[in-house]
DNA sequence: CCTCTCATGTGAAGATTTGCACATGAGGCT
DNA sequence: AGCCTCATGTGCAAATCTTCACATGAGAGG
């Protein structure tokens, strides 16, 4: 049976006795409603109506068919229905990901963007490897450094992440607070162990001699780590920092420090309610992140 | 969703995973997989499908739909199982048609077929109207007189009835009987009491005067009636007066007393092994009701 | 690193399906 | 009785759908 639109046909002829109403329901010439019918009958071998010129009236195997497709097409009905109020409403799973180093910051807005959809389950996924959206395993990304350039997804500029310098209560009571640039010579920094492409990195490589980046990381969170502990003056999120009280902004943000951000976007599900919604959201919340 | 056959499609693609291979399942080239796709999720106004360069990973919309359409796919399967099994073989119901006269000689006929196939539903059907076969009323019917000639109808030649004439006891020892046909004058029937186009019937009045026919009924039950509790001397079918003890055969079966039956069926069902099977299983059993 | 394979995607030609026009026949109504 | 309506059925032209051929890109494996 591996032609579902003839029994489509045949259905709507059993429901309603002839092939004239069905022909109309369907949209089709009715020349074309028995054709299908004649198909049908032919490929499964049996008669499924009876031919009379009042109409076709159903045979057993016709009757049993129409059961059956009747619970096809409610079937599919309450599907469409599902699905295209999906595409509309936002339900659901929402997939976000992006470098662990955002957590701060998201999570207050993915817990407020749920708040707002009672029906959205939100799934948020950091992790060492990039989640592909590509295959399906992330709806919304959230990148750092050079714009992606994947040809599939949807790249859109984000804000830049305001950093800036920061040093720990700890810190300064032993060491006191730099002036100005020129005195960074004699103080201690946190900062990243390998190179990176980060520019505030790259700018701390090129403003304060090696040997004062005396506590290294390999990761943004242990940097933050450092820092709050007090190993050194660093950078930080103004975000991340806002949540600490026992640390000092040094030196206030600069737009050199800050790599932008992108939002990234698979295409297919791009012009989706669900994920146009959350950028919107997202792109509100993140206007008192900028740099 | 008034497309079956797309759904078909990204049911199979779903169930797969890449167009290639439900194209080559579905047996059509994968450029007609990829239209249906985007036909379906353009009419849906929901992607159902993530494009990569490994194939289509199925959004949850995606996997809604397959959920859905894997049930319809079983249903259907199990379906055409069902109707191309009821094609050749002798299940569900045989309904059968006929004036009353015959029942005695169809009943046993009847019970003897659907003893041969334990799934089979019988029902005979009697009354004063004619079943229309053209409407599915009955598979089958036995018709007397002229052929019909319904254009829709297969008609075929079936037995001629046996017919004789009979008294009974009662009648025997009050009346006698008659030699030949030279003595009717002298003797009582039992006949109808309209003219009918019975051959039996129209020879009775040709042979026997009008006021000899003393017992004149409206239907054949009460002439069998009246022949039995000895009102006169009648016509009965042989096979009918077998069933009687108290009969005895006046004049011996004349095959122009008989009128011709006929074995009736609609064009769309005649070709079915199951009433093919019938019609064979009765027309061997009348082998012995020939005049 | 390069090739080989297998996947999707697209424009044009070809084949099947569809729609149209008309024929036919059965009931229903006056 | 006779017309009118509504049903199915069929040949032929048109439109749609499918196929073909080819392009493109991503992995796998040497």
């Amino acid at each position: 049976m591996d032609n579902w639109d003839e029994v489509r046909t045949a259905f709507q002829v059993a429901r309603l006795g002839t092939v004239s109403g069905a022909a109309e329901v369907l949209g089709v010439h009715h020349a074309t409603v028995i054709r299908h019918i004649d198909a049908l009958e032919g490929k499964l071998g049996v008669k499924l109506f009876q031919r009379h010129a009042r109409g076709y009236t159903a045979t057993e195997a016709g009757n049993d068919l129409l059961l059956v497709a009747q619970t096809t097409d409610d079937q599919f009905a309450q599907l469409s229905g599902r699905l295209k109020g999906r595409g509309a409403s936002v339900t659901g799973e929402l997939v976000v990901t992006s470098l662990a180093t955002f957590s701060p910051m998201l999570a207050p807005v993915l817990a407020a963007f749920r708040e707002e959809h009672p029906e959205l389950t939100v799934r948020y996924l950091t992790g060492d490897r990039l989640f592909r959206l590509e295959y399906g395993e992330a709806h919304v990304a959230i990148r750092a450094g050079a714009a992606p350039d994947q040809p599939d997804n949807v790249v859109q500029p984000f804000v830049r992440q305001g950093l800036a310098l920061y040093a720990a209560d700890f810190y300064k009571e032993r060491h006191g607070l730099p002036k100005d640039e020129s005195e960074f010579k004699d103080h201690f920094f946190v900062g990243h162990d390998q190179e990176t492409r980060a520019p505030f990195n790259m700018w701390l490589r090129d403003h304060v001699p090696m040997e004062n980046i005396v506590y290294r990381t390999a990761d943004n969170r242990s940097n933050e780590d450092g820092v709050v502990a007090g190993a050194g003056i660093g950078f930080l999120p103004v975000k991340v920092a806002e949540r600490y009280s026992n640390l000092t902004m040094v030196t206030p943000p600069r737009p050199e420090w800050s790599a932008p951000l992108w939002l990234v976007t698979h295409v297919d599900l791009h012009r989706t309610a669900k994920v146009q919604s959350f950028l919107a959201f997202l792109k509100e919340a993140a206007k008192s992140w900028e740099a």
